[in-house]
DNA sequence: TCGATAGCGTAATGTCATAACATATCGCCT
DNA sequence: AGGCGATATGTTATGACATTACGCTATCGA
C-alpha cells in the first residue's frame, strides 16, 4: 500500500524497504553506535550477506533523517527523536562517551546560529555540519 | 617536569624527528587535506615505506597542535596558525569546501562556550570536540 | 509496451588504520 | 662505564571501513 502522494511536508517514517527496516530495527535495539559491519553481522540470519546492502539502507535512512553517521567513529546511530528530529531543531550534535560508548544527541540553536553566521560572513554555502563531542558521561564518571 | 626550558607558554614547534618534519612539511605544502596514504606516497623518495611511519608522525604532530585530523574526510591538515593556535582559541572548527577541497580553520568562542555549558549541565566530561562544516566556499561559488 | 526510477544481490576491489615484533637511540641515574 | 626507561624506528601482516561495477527485478506512468 504505497502512497501516491506526499501528505506531509516534513519527512515521515515513510514506507521502508525490507533491508531498511531491518537495519533501522537493529540500530534501534542497540545501546551504542554500530559500524556497518556490526549491523551486517547481526543481520546474516535475515539474509544479508554483503556490506553494500547495509550501506545502501543506511544511506536512505540518513536521507530520511532516521539515522545519523558519526564521523569520528565510523559508525551509525538511530535518530534520538524517531519521528521528526531531522531538520526541525537545526544541526544535531552528539556526545559520545568513551566509557560506555553511548551517544547523547542534542541540538543547540545558538551553536547552529553562530556557525550559520560564520558561513554567512565568509560566503560559505553551508550544506552539512558535523559536531561530535568526546568524553565521559555522568554515569561513567560516577562508576569510576 | 619534562623540560626546564619552557621559554614560551604556548606550544613551540619543538624539536621534531625526521619523519615528523617530513610529514609536517608535506602538509604545509598541500593546498588541501591529505590522507595518510597521500602523504606516504609523497614521501617514498625520502625513505618512508609503511603507513605506520606516517600515522606515528601524525599522532605526534596532532598532540603538539601542529596538525589536525578531519574526521569527516579521514584526512589531515596542518594547523592554520602554525605556532600558537592549538589550545589558545578554544576548539577549532573547519569549513571544508566540496569544490576545491580547501579547508578554512576558525574558532568561535561562543560555540565553544555553549558546548562546554551543555557538557557542564549534563555532567559530561568533555575531552575533545569535532566541528566540521561541509559546503562550497565563496571562491567556488563565484567560479560556478 | 516501453522506458525511467528505484531497489536488490554478488564479487571484487579500494581505502584507511593498527597489531605485533624487532631494533636503535638518547638522556639520565647510579 | 653500565644499565634503565622512554621514545622513535622499520617491516610485515592483518583488520576495519567503504565503494565500484555489473546484472537482475519490480513498479509506475506516458
Amino acid at each position: 500500500m504505497a502512497h501516491s502522494h506526499e501528505a506531509h511536508h516534513h519527512e515521515r517514517p515513510r514506507d521502508l524497504t525490507r533491508n531498511q527496516e531491518l537495519v533501522l530495527t537493529t540500530l534501534n535495539n542497540a545501546e551504542a553506535p554500530l559500524s556497518a559491519y556490526d549491523i551486517l553481522d547481526k543481520l546474516r540470519d535475515d539474509g544479508l550477506r554483503a556490506p553494500l546492502q547495509v550501506y545502501r539502507a543506511l544511506e536512505k535512512l540518513i536521507e530520511h533523517g532516521l539515522a545519523h553517521r558519526l564521523e569520528s567513529l565510523n559508525a551509525f546511530v538511530c535518530c534520538a527523536d524517531a519521528n521528526c528530529h531531522g531538520r526541525a531543531s537545526g544541526t544535531a550534535a552528539f556526545a559520545i562517551c568513551s566509557g560506555c560508548g553511548r551517544v547523547d544527541e542534542f541540538a543547540d540553536p545558538e551553536v547552529t546560529a553562530r556557525l550559520a553566521a560564520w558561513a554567512g560572513e565568509t560566503g560559505f554555502a553551508l550544506e552539512r555540519t558535523t559536531i561530535e563531542l568526546r568524553g565521559r558521561c555522568a554515569e561513567c564518571r560516577k562508576a569510576a
